[in-house]
DNA sequence: TCCAAAGCATACCGATCTGTCTACTTTTGA
DNA sequence: TCAAAAGTAGACAGATCGGTATGCTTTGGA
């Protein structure tokens, strides 16, 4: 019945995808993905149970898209020279700037599903939690004095900026964050 | 007929404030917080033309009470001793301490309400530009090197560690942004 | 070739959504 | 005292919500 491979499948979450950016989770109707997917109502249940779970396949595409795109871009720009960390940020800046950008996916789905017990919170924890796994990574392969501090850090200016950029459109806040990264790892 | 000040809007604005945080903006229906505060529905749209404009008053008082709350956080703990910037970090710690805690929600406004010209977004713009012309001018009366940009740093800092908090329910994101505040600002 | 899987359209369900209307009651201040 | 202001309950409207049921068409591989 319900395959896991598919085709129509990924136009579903890549649709939900696009939309819960722009008016979030509760308010993106199943209908309005459906019309915009040109996928039948009945497809996208015997894919998902719910809707729920639809936002789960979502968001667990847009964690693995994302950090696979994120490996790639990290390790070219350290092959230019940049240092791991401000890598790192140069990254995270750069996919803030697509167009359709509306914050951090994750972020907001913790918003909208306030219940730390709830799948979908959970969900955005743990790509967190992920996130900062990888940062510590770098840290450490530059040799970084406190890796795991410095990670955090690296991680929260990170934060901070996506949220800027969000909130009033700036790329002020990445270029405050480099600055604050380089100081902090005493690099340069 | 729609008076300004009031004893029920108060209620109105409480309720839904609460409500938003954990269900968000809108997965919380107007009945449900008529029911919670139990005020009848045509004294709410006695007050406000639409939901909206209760989600828009209700950003307005979290805005205006977090900051009569934070001035008056920060002063103090500037009295005890500690830099102002500091105290501006374990101020925001302290507000995120508060159990009802579910993120910033002009952060969770703007992940809801993603074109920018709606006035739910700017009105979460508006809150991170206010607060960021606050930590400034912290800045500024610690007499610290580039208020500006310390100032900027500060608030990414928190902003993720707020974030953190949200997401994965940890105190680390604000004791090393703490650390890393003190040490782009030279303190100690 | 032919069958099963996958996809389709469409109607439908009950619940809930925001918002309106009417008509009655309480409060309050000049 | 009495009239305006504020509040109440509850029914209602039309749209949309997530989700289900039925029955038809397309498609792909053995």
């Amino acid at each position: 019945m319900a395959a896991r491979p598919t085709p129509r499948r990924d136009r579903l979450v890549d649709t939900a995808l696009r939309l819960f950016a722009i008016e979030g989770f509760h308010g993106t109707g199943i209908d309005r993905i459906l019309a915009e997917s040109g996928v039948s109502k009945m497809t996208l249940y015997k894919h998902f149970p719910s809707k729920d779970d639809l936002i789960l396949a979502a968001l667990r595409r847009r964690d693995e898209s994302y950090r696979a795109w994120l490996e790639t871009e990290v390790a070219a720009r350290i092959e230019t020279g940049e240092h791991p960390l401000v890598a790192y940020v140069h990254a995270i800046q750069t996919w803030c700037d697509r167009p359709q950008f509306n914050g951090c996916t994750f972020i907001n789905a913790a918003g909208e599903f306030g219940d730390p017990k709830h799948p979908v919170h959970r969900a955005a924890g743990e790509h967190k939690q992920a996130m900062l796994a990888f940062v510590e990574q770098l840290a450490r392969d530059a040799s970084c004095n406190h890796p795991q501090e410095i990670a955090l850090q690296t991680r929260l200016l990170c934060d901070g900026a996506t949220v800027m950029k969000q909130a009033i459109r700036s790329d002020r806040g990445f270029e405050a964050a480099a600055e604050a990264v380089k100081r902090l790892a005493n690099i340069s």
